[in-house]
RNA sequence: GGCGGCAUAGCCAAGUGGUAAGGCAGGGGUCUGCAAAACCCUCACCCCCAGUUCGAAUCUGGGUGCCGCCUCCA
């Protein structure tokens, strides 16, 4: 079955047909970089990363364009209260992005274009909004003329009429409400206010408004219609909707074929806002949780519907992201074993129940239920080898299955990252250095001796000290014990 | 007021006409001096009512409940 997506535009899911065979252009909208980026952006990041790396995996040639969004009243705002620049600002926290994105394994993009960079095409494209009288310059400011627009509120499904009928909670008091035409029309630019950062420009100094930049970006990074163009739901209105409006009547060509929307990260059922004062970053979670806990928290719903962030669901994920690392940990040893060949060969009709989850619009849930098959084989039979010493599988069905396993829970981003995790997780490692394997082995035989002796007291003890060492011991009828390094 | 979404086991979550994937948690068992680990087995008729159909969680109508967007917001 070939990728089908559900395209925001067109309410339907549609057959996936790049412009160009072989090729996908894609645009992300990024962060505004005044602060950490919270959960619900890495939720963003984390569905389009998958998005990209299920569509190279299928073979295509895939650019990546993700913005940053580095001139805002909110950037502004906290370069004031810190007595900094609004670049300084903006800067260390575009830093940060690359870091916590490492973290969870978000692939780098091709391109991050930024706001500020972008001014030229910012103002070619406002200028040729001008000429086509979709844009009035009012006292340094410039607008879009939103009734100019017949196919505004394509993408959101509203129409201007009744969303004016019904906007509720709307106040158009301000100054610049006085100056719009018409109450839905937008800034393209700004005039300065003292003390801001200001570009010049035909309309006089100023700076760009709120939705021009990504249209700008698009354009300038990847030409003047693109395949695919995605974000959180609420950029659905009016920020995407605006995107086309600013887009298409200067090139006469759809800014993009297919939109993609994900849902919302709640929080204990409740959405999170700055209001609630419920915003959880995605630095603070990463103390708490494995980044590939959360990484596989989010591929378990499917990304256009709501997840609800709770500290159980948290915890689920953590334990189901336990059962996959036991899996990668036991390749090693499989891999040790004779019988284990040079080949990298996959299973492929698992790969095939993989992928048809995926072509049917990235369903993951499914996808993740393919790999936990995998992920349960694997682990049984590693058990088997170390507490049994044998295994029921063939070794090269297994080497099969782990090659598989590993090639797909790639395409999701879920990587083991060579042996840090293991590194991190044993607070103790000097002492467990100190532990030689015959050491232990000694320790061994004297528990057994102990135990023998029907004193259970000193075994227990023993078994206690090596446990403390990270060491697990598992005893086997006929008084054999095995024991194996957490 | 306008537009849209969702309602499946203790929790999370797939499934859109043929008799309920997967994860987490739970229960029972084997093994053990006890324990741990491991292994085996086990756990839902799908919000309510009516209808269509040989057959519905899946379609239609009605109801109830929850949520989102319309405002900077992923």
């Amino acid at each position: 079955m070939p990728l089908t997506i559900y395209n925001t535009l067109t309410r339907c899911k549609e057959l996936f047909e790049p412009l160009a065979p072989g090729k996908v252009s894609m645009y992300v909208c990024g962060i505004t970089a005044y602060n950490y980026f919270h959960v619900g952006n890495a939720r963003v990041f984390i569905i389009f990363d998958v998005v990209r790396r299920y569509l190279r995996h299928l073979g295509y040639d895939v650019r990546y364009v993700q913005n940053f969004t580095d001139i805002d009243d909110k950037i502004l705002k906290r370069a004031v209260s810190e007595g900094s620049t609004m670049q300084a600002v903006a800067d260390r926290f575009i830093a940060a992005y690359f870091e916590d994105a490492d973290r969870l394994n978000i692939l780098r993009a091709d391109s991050y274009p930024r706001a500020t960079h972008t001014i030229d095409g910012i103002q070619r494209l406002i200028h040729e909004l001008e000429q086509r009288q979709y844009a009035y310059a009012a006292d340094g400011d410039v607008y879009y003329s939103v009734r100019k627009f017949s196919g505004y509120g394509k993408l959101s499904g509203r129409k201007l009429d009744e969303m004016q009928a019904g906007a509720s909670g709307r106040v158009e008091t301000d100054e610049e409400g006085e100056k719009k035409k018409d109450p839905f029309d937008f800034a393209l630019w700004k005039a300065a206010k003292s003390g801001e950062p200001a570009w010049e420009s035909p309309w006089g100094k100023g700076r760009p408004g709120w939705h021009i930049e990504c249209s700008a970006m698009v354009r300038q990074e990847l030409g003047e219609s693109i395949d695919i163009h995605a974000g959180g739901m609420d950029l659905q209105f009016p920020h995407h909707e605006n995107e086309i409006a600013q887009s298409e009547p200067v090139t006469g060509k759809p800014l993009a074929r297919y939109w993609l929307h994900n849902g919302f990260v709640n929080m204990d059922g409740e959405k999170m806002s700055k209001s609630i004062g419920n915003i959880r970053l995605t630095r603070d979670l990463l103390k708490e949780y494995d980044p590939m806990a959360f990484r596989l928290f989010v591929l378990q719903a499917h990304y256009r519907k709501p997840i609800d962030f709770t500290a159980e669901g948290l915890e689920a994920a953590a334990s189901g992201w336990r059962t996959m690392q036991e899996a990668f940990q036991y390749g090693a040893k499989f891999q040790a074993l004779p019988g284990w060949s040079d080949g990298e060969a996959l299973d492929q009709a698992i790969v095939d129940r993989f992928n048809e989850a995926m072509d049917d619009d990235f369903n993951t849930p499914i996808a993740l239920s393919v790999l936990f098959e995998l992920a349960k084989d694997l682990r049984r039979e590693g058990n088997q080898l170390v507490h049994q010493g044998r295994l029921d599988l063939p070794i090269e069905q297994l080497q099969l299955q782990f090659q598989t396993f590993v090639s797909l829970a790639k395409v999701l981003g879920l990587e083991t990252l060579s042996g840090k995790i293991v590194a991190h997780s044993s607070m103790s490692g000097d002492l467990t250095i100190g532990f030689t394997d015959a050491k232990i082995e000694a320790l061994i035989q004297q528990r057994k001796e102990a135990r023998q002796a029907k004193n259970w007291a000193e075994g227990d003890r023993i078994r206690d000290e090596l446990k403390a060492q990270g060491i697990t011991l598992i005893d086997k009828a006929g008084g054999v014990t095995l024991w194996h390094r957490d």
